[in-house]
RNA sequence: CGGGAAGUAGCUCAGCCUGGUAGAGCACUACGUUCGGGACGUAGGGGCCGGAGGUUCAAAUCCUCUCUUCCCGACCA
């Protein structure tokens, strides 16, 4: 993409509603405009990265066995009568009333929805076990929105919902999840924490929140340092097999926010305790037949029984992921994305447009990146080089490749790495392979 | 939902106390000088001062109501 035709509108000064610095970089970087509290319009960069994590996500939700489905944002308020949510869900349920005065609403959450569909579809336990998700725009209509999209009214969530014959099942399928969070985050270069934790509202008797950690996180964390040194789950992993141990290793380990923390009564040394500060970006729970039961979601077993499903729901906030990752991963300048999820890996900085010999540098470097399927942005425009290298720092690119007059002479360029603010040169004709290093990324 | 603050140009803000023809910097347009880490000069464009009432000869400024946004706390992917 060359930066001269692209809606990416930086700003050199911080829009002073924006307080925290996820929020202030997102607006800075040109990522969102907000449209209305808590409510954000995704502008072309923003929303690059939205779709990368939304395609991780995908993937690992695939890759563990999970269905994608796309249901509604806007639902009929007549099965969250059935499961009793209706009236106790409160203001956060945004209500809407149709023309017919019928009494819709906004979808916050969807257990409703797709249980009531798979209590219609599914009758034997033979289809079992099912575990089906969509990615998509929730609403609830938070009393203080806050932290630009971290706590947004409306928010862009991967929410999926297991359905199984028994516990033993359920609880497998639980494991499934534990896994590929822990793997969807590790590709996005976050670490995170799988935390025991209070079921709430969504009730049930098993539940783990997930916990990237940030210096500006919003809790404080306590937990085992053996915690951190785990390498996720690599690719090997196999869903079929038992995973018991697997999440053992992780969820045996002491972790805890500062609500459920008492120093007092704390299993680790403070020497092996870190404290830390982290953001929530995902919620895993088993929850029975608590949906199920209301919504008939039953089958015939084996034996000719009528069995109530056992049910879990699985949750990340793909939106808030963007704001987390920013919190977790930024300097003075501005992004500091990991490669995974950044807009484009390659920043691609023409110091001198109109100098023939940069231009055509320029155009062959681009045209080439392009051709190894390297996602690029080509700073094209007439203006100063301080202010296209201060525009690639905010907003982020991993790799910058700098084209100037006193380097072509040289047949040179130079490459300057984001993430370690290192920079080196490299020479034109060895450019082949280093774009073929990035293609591989 | 309790407590607090703020709405003036795209952004950051001054002006308001003490009423009298709406300002600065950045951004934008044109021209010139510049040009390897957010240059400078000259000339421009851009505002129903959040909205509605009221007081007054006169309201960005004073009063009332209202809308919006932000912050702190309780609650949450």
């Amino acid at each position: 993409m060359r930066r001269s035709q692209l809606f990416l509108p930086t700003l050199k000064e911080t829009p002073s509603e924006a307080k925290i610095v996820s929020h202030r970089l997102m607006l800075r970087a040109g990522l969102v405009r907000q449209s209305a509290a808590g409510i954000y319009t995704w502008l072309p960069a923003g929303y690059r990265v939205l779709r990368k994590i939304e395609q991780i996500v995908r993937e690992e939700q695939d890759r563990a066995g999970a269905q994608e489905v796309l249901m509604p944002t806007i639902q009929s308020a007549e099965v969250w009568r059935k499961s009793g949510r209706y009236d106790d869900y409160g203001k956060e349920m945004l209500r809407i009333v149709d023309r017919h005065d019928r009494e819709m609403l906004f979808g916050p959450t969807a257990e409703e929805v797709i249980t009531d569909i798979v209590a219609n579809e599914i009758n034997s336990y033979r289809d079992l076990p099912k575990n089906l998700y969509n990615i998509q725009w929730k609403f609830r209509d938070e009393v203080r929105p806050r932290f630009g999209v971290m706590r947004g009214r409306e928010f862009l969530m991967k929410d999926n919902y297991s359905f199984d014959l028994d516990y033993e099942s359920a609880r497998h399928s639980y494991n499934k999840m534990f896994i590929a969070y822990l793997r969807t985050y590790a590709r996005m270069g976050l670490q995170a924490i799988p935390m025991a934790a209070d079921t709430g509202p969504i009730g049930g008797d098993l539940s783990h929140e997930f916990i990237i950690l940030a210096e500006t996180g919003e809790s404080a964390v306590f937990c085992d340092k053996a915690l951190l040194e785990l390498p996720p789950p690599g690719d090997e992993v196999d869903y079929s097999a038992d995973l018991q141990s697997t999440v053992e290793t992780w969820s045996d380990h002491y972790a805890a926010t500062d609500e459920m923390h008492d120093p007092e009564k704390c299993p680790i040394d403070a020497d092996q305790l870190v404290t830390a500060r982290g953001i929530e970006v995902g919620h895993i729970f088993y929850f029975g037949t608590k949906y199920s039961e209301p919504l008939g979601a039953v089958v015939q077993g084996p034996d000719g029984q009528q069995v109530t499903l056992e049910m879990g729901s699985y949750g990340i906030g793909v939106s808030r992921l963007v704001g987390a990752i920013i919190e977790a991963s930024h300097d003075d300048a501005g992004i500091i994305w990991p490669e995974a999820v950044a807009p484009w890996l390659v920043g691609l900085i023409n110091l001198k447009v109109g100098d023939a010999e940069c231009d055509a540098a320029c155009e062959k470097i681009y045209a080439d990146l392009q051709a190894a399927g390297v996602e690029v942005i080509y700073d094209d425009r007439d203006v100063r080089a301080g202010g296209k290298f201060a525009d690639m720092d905010l907003v982020g690119i991993p790799w910058q490749l700098t084209v100037g007059p006193r380097g072509v002479k040289d047949g040179k360029v130079e490459v300057k790495r984001r993430s370690a603010d290192e920079k080196s040169e490299i020479a034109l004709d060895a450019l082949g392979a280093w774009i073929a290093e990035r293609a591989a990324l």
